[in-house]
DNA sequence: TCTGGGGTCCTTTCGCAA
DNA sequence: TCTGTTGCGAAAGGACCC
């Protein structure tokens, strides 16, 4: 989600030249914000702020009326109010958001199946091969900005260019509202007085590295040998970001991307030293991985626990289970171990659990089992049956029968070949 | 002014095996 | 058998993005 004021509207004039500028990135204007105001009007033109009253809550959204008064996303709720005190704190309701970025993202597939949606508000589109039926890229960028207003009632801003980078800038700089092309010949042009701080990747520590280097802008990057960047920011970073400097982007628009961890944290109203508590909030946790692996049909073999502590400090510690798990139970247990090896007396701030390495299920047709104890069932049976006779003699059918009290395992499996 | 929650990717370190 | 090298995967931490 973008987060600027607002106040650098652009609008490429009708018939701005498009040449090779064949990727759009679309990205909702303050998006949470305005699906309130517009299911609430009498929010319409006021200052809004998604988030909760609670006093360690940050600002997941605001719209515009607020960041005039310089309040931007992840700012803690109470600075936020302190900056704009007439600011309204509007709960946020994740499932109403979801409903309108399928809207939103249904209206993109329209146009091309080419879209990468990158999060709930924002996407890539595509469309060189869409030009026979809708025409140019800045012809469809601006149809498309009309269409989405028209059945959403929500704005947007779309960047259009060569690559995905550049179409990722451009639309930042349209915010809000707005659409901004630029041609591939005119992307260096388009870059170089940009601040370093506008290529993707560079946050506030490797601006302020590049920024103590005399590195200010982007012109300044391509004036920087790329062993001196590589230095200042690491090989893979330098590198990246020499290539971006020079308008060089070949990553494709990926219509699919696997997903490789789920998890889920929580930040305490009060810091919380009581270690049967934390426990029992691990617990809570993994049961709630658990189920989200089990509704993808997916499982996972390395569980991580996160540790916030009182004064900030964070530590993380993961284990590599001998068999995967969609299992809360387990994923639980293995949470529990790995707290229990940590030894810093503080009180803790935030807790988490996270699965890793995930992979599809071993018996995905179950997943109408959404019960926990049924799945740590299933996954006795499978993993007990594979040490005693080898992955490669257990068949899928004759675990679940056995994990449904009926059938037997093999009496005579076939040697193991798998292991 | 007191810092969320969901993720991805990169770097460093360390132990192990060839 | 011992030592050094190399490669690799796991673990830990951190930056970054929305």
């Amino acid at each position: 989600m973008g987060r600027g004021d607002g106040s650098g509207r652009i609008v490429s004039p009708e018939g701005a030249d498009d040449t090779g500028a064949g990727i759009l990135h679309v990205d909702m204007d303050a998006f949470y914000a305005s699906v309130e105001q517009l299911d609430d009007p009498t929010l319409k033109g006021k200052p809004i702020i998604i988030g909760a009253p609670e006093s360690r809550s940050v600002v997941s959204s605001a719209s515009y009326e607020a960041r005039r008064f310089g309040v931007r996303s992840a700012m803690p709720v109470g600075q936020a109010l302190r900056l704009c005190p007439t600011a309204i704190v509007v709960l946020p309701h994740f499932d109403r958001y979801l409903e309108k970025s399928a809207e939103v993202m249904k209206l993109f597939r329209d146009v091309t199946p080419l879209v990468e949606p990158l999060s709930i508000d924002e996407a890539f589109l595509d469309v060189r091969g869409a030009r026979r039926l809708w025409g140019s890229p800045g012809v469809i960028a601006r149809a498309l900005r009309a269409r989405v207003l028209d059945e959403t009632g929500l704005t947007c801003s779309i960047g259009v260019a060569a690559t995905k980078h550049v179409a990722k800038i451009a639309s930042t700089i349209s915010k809000p509202d707005g659409v901004l092309i630029v041609a591939e010949a005119d992307t260096n042009a388009f870059l170089r007085p940009l601040p370093v701080r506008a290529l993707w990747g560079i946050g506030p520590k490797a601006a302020e590295s590049l920024e103590g280097r005399g590195i200010h802008t982007v012109a300044d990057v391509l004036d920087t040998p790329r062993p001196v960047l590589e230095r200042a920011l690491g090989a893979a970073m330098g590198s990246r970001i020499w290539h971006l400097a020079r308008g060089e982007d070949s990553r494709r628009v990926e219509t699919h991307r696997v997903d490789k961890s789920v998890g889920h944290e929580e930040t305490f109203h009060q810091d919380i030293s009581d270690h049967a508590v934390l426990r029992s909030e691990l617990r809570r946790l993994a049961d709630k991985v658990g189920a989200r692996l089990r509704t993808h049909g997916w499982e996972a073999s390395t569980i991580s626990i996160k540790v916030r502590y009182a004064d900030w400090t964070t530590i993380s510690r993961s284990q590599t289970l001998t068999e995967p798990t969609a299992v809360g139970k387990r994923i639980g247990d293995a949470a529990h171990e790995l707290f229990a090896t940590l030894d810093r007396a503080l009180p803790v701030r935030l807790i988490g659990v996270r699965a890793e390495k995930l992979r599809p299920s071993r018996y995905a047709e179950l997943a109408l089992w959404d019960d926990d104890e049924d799945w740590r069932r299933v996954e006795s049976a499978l993993d007990g049956a594979a040490a005693r006779f080898g992955r490669g003699a257990v068949t899928r059918a004759t675990l679940i029968g056995k994990a449904r009290g009926g059938g037997t395992l093999p009496s005579n499996p076939r040697p193991d070949r798998d292991d």
